[in-house]
Order: structure tokens, then C-alpha cells, then sequence
DNA sequence: TAAAAATACTCCATAGGTATTTTAT
DNA sequence: ATAAAATACCTATGGAGTATTTTTA
């Protein structure tokens, strides 16, 4: 049985005429009286009882006239289904993230992604840049929003944003009101970083800009998640270097002071593997390609690219709490 | 998309290696390979990643598997239940009869119908034998179990029982311990018939038995069912001539005497539309034929064909009651 | 280099067309 | 008498075979 003959079975069982079910079925009536003898033996009973003046289905025929049209049905939703998954329509991904990307408009753009693309669902997990890279190679990533320290071969990257390193300062601080600053200011301050392990790429900037500046950093905590260094710092546990992202935290009791003369980078990624063929993936790499055109034309928050700040050119503004 | 196309994805798709999946479809690589970049071409989407040490499903090609085992299942189901109301094994059948064929053993012919063939429901309706051969000339019943008076052309009929008539009397009547009686002896007692509408068969046999009998029936009661006719007759409502078949009605305050030297017969008949090409109704029918040969053999309730009573050949033996 | 998929071509089975006959009303 | 299905016969598309090439692990 094969699908060409379930349709001439459906037409001739809606027609219950043999001329005009082959006109319908763009054929002529010699050939659809063959098909349908040769479909009434394979099933090994009649369908239509006909003669020259009536067409009728038989007690067999009617039952299977409804089953025919579930297969066709569903073997045209399975084609159109696996057409979706193709062409990156349809299917799940999984994508990891560092927490600080929640600053940085990510969740929005997904957002919207998911918004316009009503059969795609992603699954964010959040995950230490090295652990996403990893996962990205292994296959249990499909990509990964990070700071990229070394980015393995075979690997695509697509900058979403470079950020200027700030200052984050308890709001009580004598220098939390200044327009900016020079890092030696705070070198004797106690400095809280991320942990290396965490983030390298992060530590090893701030300990790079701390040289510069001529100094070595005071550790005095180092903690794995932004909100808590964030925290920490509101708290009077010390001050840190942050990218300028981190303004968008709206968290209360901590101030943000530009780093005079500085322009080392915070660069953050998206990255994926740039041998994968997954539809799905690729329609998503399109999606962030156009959203970080954009969003490196007009940053998130509606904030201009050009700030007040001439020190932090194409960052948004150093907010202060009131 | 044909159904050989869906057959060779799967088989692909499972073996995931062309030579074998060929071997397993009875033919040889190529024409596969081509199939498989056609199928692949119509869903507009690679559903294998292959190179030629490797073949491995897209995720279009992951989410088209199970579609496609789903379609070929169903068709198969489809296929097979066709097959099955084509040989009459499966369907519905719309029987009528009358309310005395309930002593004549085709309920249990029918419940033995059912049970050997799991997918027919027989669907029963009591009418009277003229309401079903018109229902039955007009496709509302397949076939029907009664009486008939003049069965219409193009009806094919099965003679089930042939019933000598008996004469049934109260359990007080003075003839009731009888062997058997004249007609005329009970010529002047009131009786009881069933109205003609209801089944002029039986009217028309009973006034010609009596007319043969010489006399006219003084008629007290008219009834349209048998058990109506008994219980009048249990309470001293008078008598009625019967086939003797309702012998095994069981109703008590009853008894039947043969009548001397009757021949005439009421009739059962499992009558059906000659021209019906309905095989459920046609395996209906091969299973009445068996069952009324072996039922003529021997009678329900195993009492021998032939009974003591030379007067009652073919017919059970004449029940008492204690 | 060896195994496997892809390509090139050939062939024939059969889907589908045309002409005609049969049949039922 | 007529309209419609069945039959007979023909054509050609494309499914499947064989031989060969290409590819990559």
C-alpha cells in the first residue's frame, strides 16, 4: 500500500465517481479503475460497490476511508513537523550562560527569540565560562554566553559587548561620589575578586590592571557569583573591579567610579561550535548576530552608546543611587 | 512522499550504515543512497549526517523516526482492520426477530456467533415479522429471525424449525393430562390468537386449523406477545393453539397437548436480502446455515428429533409440569 | 589504504495515457 | 440510447541494478 493509493482511494471514496475523482487527481479513468482493483486485492475485499450508473463504498471501504485520511494527516504533520526541525524552527537548545550576562540584556534577547519563534524552546543553565566551553565541546552545550579566556579551536565567536572595568565602591566610601578615579586610590583597599577558577579571564584582568597601576591587589575575599561580591561590597566588605555592566545590578549601597586612563576591555562572547549543522542552533546564531548589531549600536536600557563619561566611550552612563 | 520512501528512512535510520539498511530492504546501495537525497530534497532538510565512515541522524532526521514508525503502524492497523470487516470478522449487524424465537435457541446461536468472532456486535431488535422485512428491504436490519407470511422477492430465507402446533391449556383444564386432543374438543372454549398485524401467519395457520377441524374459533382475547398469550392462558383466560416450540417458555399453570392428527407446520425462518454483499452478514449466514443443520439434528435443549410421540415427529417431547 | 557512500549509466517494471468495449439504466 | 466503468494496449517515467569513482578515517 503506498500513499499515492490511499489518495486515490480518498478520492474516488468523496467523489464516488471515477471520472471525476481522476480529474481531481489531475489522471484519466482508465488508469484509477486499475489502481483501485489493484488496492481491493491487496486488502483482499471490495471497497466500492459500482456498476456503469453508481458508485458506492462498500461495508469496508467506509471503515477504512476515515483511517486513510489519519495516515495521510499524519504523514503530512510528520513532514511538516521535520520541515520546522530543519529549517531551526522548531527543536530545544541548551544554552549555557555566566551569571553576569543577566546585566548584560541576554534573558531579553532570548526572550524575544522564543517570542518569534513560537517552537523553539532553550534551556539556559548557568555555568563558569571553562565549564560551558567544555560542555559546548562535549555536546551537552549547544552554545554559551561567557568571557571567553582561551577559546578552544573549532570554536565561533560572536562579541556581544565590550565593557570598560569600573570601580565598585560601598555607597559610603569617600571616593563612591567622584566622577572617576585612579586604581592606586584603592590599592590599599580590600579587594574582592572572582575566583579564578570561576572566571580567569576576569581575574586575570583585574590582576593585570592592578599591575598597571603598580600594585598588587589586597584579596581579601574571592567568591564565585556576581551578586555576592556585589553584596559583599554593599556591606562594607571592600571594593572591586567590575565591568561597567554591572551598574545595570540594581543593587542598592554600592557606587560605580570610572578607572581613569584605563581601557583594558571586559569583552563578553557568544560562542558555539563552528562545525555544528544543528538547525536550531544556526537560526539562533543569525538571531544573536542581528540582536548584538544592534544592541552594540543602542546598548540595553535604552542608555546611549556614548555616554557622559569621555573615559567610557560606548558604555552606558555611571548611574548613581540618590 | 510514498510510503517505500518512509520504509527505507526507517530501515536508514536504524541501521545507519547504507549497505546494511540496502541488505535488509533487498536491494542495493545505490538506489538508496538516491532515495534517501530525494526524501531529503522533499523535506527540504539533510536527515542524516554521513560521510563514508559514518552515518548519523540530524536532529530533523532524530525528530522524523518516530513520526514515520507512527504513520507505517497506523496504515498498518488501517489495512488490517479493513481486511478484517472485508471477511466479515469485524462490524455491526442489525438483527430483528420475533419474541418466540427466544424458545427456539437462537439467542445462544448468536451469543456463540459473538464469542467466536470477537469483533462483531450483533445488535438485536424484537419486531414483528412484517416490520422486519420491510427493514430489511430497506437496509435498516441486515436479516431477521420470523415467521414468514409471504417474504418478498429478493429475500433469501433459512428454515430454522418446522413446529407442529399443540393446543396449550390451563394446568386446571380438564384435557390438560391428555396425550393429545381434537381440535374439536376444544372448538367451543374461548380462544386466544395473536393479532393478525402482529403475525398473520401465525393468525392465518390457526384459523385454517380450525376451519380444517370444522369450526370457526370464538376469539376472546387478541395479543402481540407470546408471553402475554401464556399468562392469560395460566390464569384461566382461556386456550390457544401454539407451536410447540413454546413448550420451553417454562411458565407455569401451563400445559400443551398435541393435537391428532395435525401436520401443519409453523415455521421458523432466518430470512436475509438476497443481493447483500455485506460479508459480516455473510459470515452471519454460513454460521446460521451450520447451526439450523446441526439444530435440526438435534434440537436446544438435547431432546432427541424424533420424541416419543408419533404425532410430533421432529419435534421435542411434551413437557408437564409437576 | 580500505571501506563506504556517491556518481554514472543502463534497464525494465509499472504508472499512466489512448482507444475501445461492455454494461446498466 | 447513453453515460460510465472496464478492458486492451501502448508509452515513458523513474525505481532499481551494475560498474565505477570519490572520500575520509
Amino acid at each position: 500500500m503506498e500513499i499515492r493509493q490511499l489518495k486515490y482511494f480518498i478520492a474516488l471514496a468523496e467523489e464516488l465517481h471515477f471520472r471525476r475523482a481522476a480529474a481531481r487527481l489531475s489522471m484519466s479513468q482508465p488508469p484509477l479503475s486499475s489502481a483501485i482493483k489493484q488496492i481491493e486485492e491487496e486488502l483482499g475485499t471490495q471497497l466500492f460497490e459500482r456498476n456503469t450508473k453508481m458508485v458506492s463504498l462498500t461495508s469496508a471501504g467506509t471503515a477504512f476511508y476515515p483511517e486513510a485520511l489519519k495516515v495521510l494527516a499524519q504523514l503530512e504533520q510528520a513532514c511538516a513537523m521535520t520541515r520546522d526541525v530543519g529549517a531551526g524552527k522548531r527543536g530545544q537548545l541548551r544554552i549555557g550562560f555566566v551569571g553576569g550576562m543577566l546585566l548584560r540584556g541576554i534573558p531579553e534577547a532570548i526572550s524575544r527569540y522564543e517570542y518569534e519563534t513560537t517552537d523553539v524552546s532553550v534551556s539556559l543553565r548557568e555555568m563558569s565560562s571553562a565549564e560551558q566551553l567544555y560542555a559546548i565541546t562535549h555536546g551537552r552545550l549547544a552554545a554559551g554566553f561567557l568571557h571567553a579566556g582561551v577559546v578552544p579551536a573549532g570554536m565561533e565567536t560572536l562579541v556581544l559587548r565590550k565593557e570598560l572595568f569600573v570601580a565598585c565602591l560601598p555607597a559610603t566610601h569617600a571616593r563612591a561620589g567622584q566622577r572617576e578615579l585612579n586604581l592606586q586610590h584603592i590599592a590599599h583597599e580590600d579587594m574582592i575578586l572572582f575566583a579564578r577558577d570561576a572566571s580567569p579571564s576576569y581575574y586575570d584582568s583585574v590582576i593585570a590592571l592592578c599591575a598597571a597601576a603598580g600594585f598588587s591587589p589586597r584579596v581579601r575575599h574571592e567568591v564565585t557569583h556576581w551578586l555576592t561580591a556585589l553584596v559583599l561590597i554593599a556591606r562594607g566588605g571592600g571594593v572591586a573591579v567590575v565591568p561597567d555592566a554591572f551598574i545595570h545590578a540594581g543593587l542598592q549601597g554600592v557606587r560605580y567610579v570610572a578607572l581613569k586612563g584605563s581601557t583594558s576591555q571586559s569583552v563578553a562572547y557568544f560562542v558555539w561550535r563552528r562545525d555544528s549543522t544543528e538547525p536550531v542552533l544556526l537560526e539562533f546564531v543569525a538571531h544573536m548576530r542581528s540582536w548584538s548589531k544592534s544592541n552594540l549600536a543602542t546598548p540595553p536600557d535604552g542608555i546611549p552608546a556614548s555616554g557622559k563619561l569621555a573615559t567610557l566611550p560606548k558604555t552606558p552612563r555611571v548611574h548613581r543611587t540618590p
